[in-house]
DNA sequence: GCTCCTATGTTGACAGTGTTAACTTATGGG
DNA sequence: CCCATAAGTTAACACTGTCAACATAGGAGC
């Protein structure tokens, strides 16, 4: 079916593929489904292929959610170090970096929370998930320290964080912020509101 | 397949029965997922008889979602009006009752949040989303008015809370709200900080 | 250098899906 | 009363995820 002439019979790094076909068909967009054949098709191998590296399709989901959380984490804390120094500009990087990253990678950041709920075995993923939660938790601690925000419980006000990044994310993505609606920049707003509840 | 000899051949009220028979399946399991073969199997008629009734999956998947926006609006303005009276009751209790209505009806609700982002077709469903943001809308305006809350731009602020609610619904839906790292109630603690945000 | 184990890839099958076409049945308006 | 037509059925198609049986080659051990 492939012209085998060109190709040795073993890929090589099969594997690492996959994963980068499987990303590359979730970034096409439009559905935000991508069909395991399909991605075997496109890097070239039969369909059966797949399960030689992956147990499950669920498994390779999983993974690619993984290394979501991985990306996304990157995306944030390298906001962060570009941040303009005084704590209120490290906040907006930071946030406008976490929706930034969902809605110019709307199927991965779809997948990377819809990855059974449930299922807690996949202790990394929650590991990488947790290590989000990490940045904004220090962003507030310092932020406490410096006595520019209230002092409150960390933990309850990240995750208010948490939830409204993840909130206007979503709601960008989906298209549900219709501007005549929503106003002519509803991120700005949403973190306006959020850091004054936050602060002192 | 069936026994004809019970049920007339033309079944009098299929299309109600399949919307709520799908319904029933999304609230059963984890699985967010249903099959159209499966709702015809329960309803007790063929597997291709659902489609004199709806053209398409995403027909019907985009009438529940409707629906879905629906309830949640009613939800929301019943517990506004059995609100304590004063705004800030009102807000809590409003809040409160978003997020139950997610989190009791998740599969529900995710369908709602990822029914085809692009289809500006569905007109009566982005007329449904819009009446819930009528609410907040609503009450935002009257806090102003009040003085209770800092005059800003209503739009950017509704939008603010509906991120902020929809973003709490769906954390902890997927069970990435675990106390250990999110404090014992972190409903509360967002509602609270974004009023806080909101207030004079 | 040869042999053989095993990781990797292929083929073919199975059950189940959404969807359509062709056919059947009843029900209600002329 | 008749028959157009809405409503339901059966059979097929092209898919999908998954598995078992088979094929290949790359390298470890002698």
């Amino acid at each position: 079916m492939q012209d085998t002439t060109n190709r040795p019979y073993h890929h090589g790094d099969l594997r690492r593929e996959i994963i980068e076909t499987a990303m590359a068909m979730l970034h096409e967009d439009k559905g935000w489904q991508f069909t395991l054949r399909e991605v075997a098709r496109r890097a070239g191998v039969s369909h059966a292929a797949p399960y030689k590296h992956f147990p499950d399709k669920a498994a390779l989901l999983a993974e690619m959610a993984m290394l979501g959380f991985e990306r996304l984490h990157k995306a944030m804390t390298t906001a962060k170090a570009k941040g303009p120094g005084p704590l209120r500009g490290e906040f907006f990087a930071v946030g406008r970096a976490y929706v930034r990253f969902g809605t110019s990678n709307p199927g991965l950041y779809r997948l990377m929370f819809s990855a059974e709920a449930g299922k807690a075995v996949n202790v990394h993923l929650s590991e990488s998930a947790l290590a989000v939660f990490g940045v904004v938790t220090e962003l507030l601690e310092r932020g406490q320290a410096e006595g520019v925000l209230r002092k409150r419980d960390v933990r309850g006000r990240a995750a208010a964080c948490w939830a409204q990044m993840h909130g206007i994310t979503m709601l960008t993505m989906e298209g549900l912020f219709q501007l005549e609606k929503v106003g002519p920049d509803p991120l700005d707003a949403a973190l306006t509101t959020l850091l004054e509840g936050l602060e002192n």
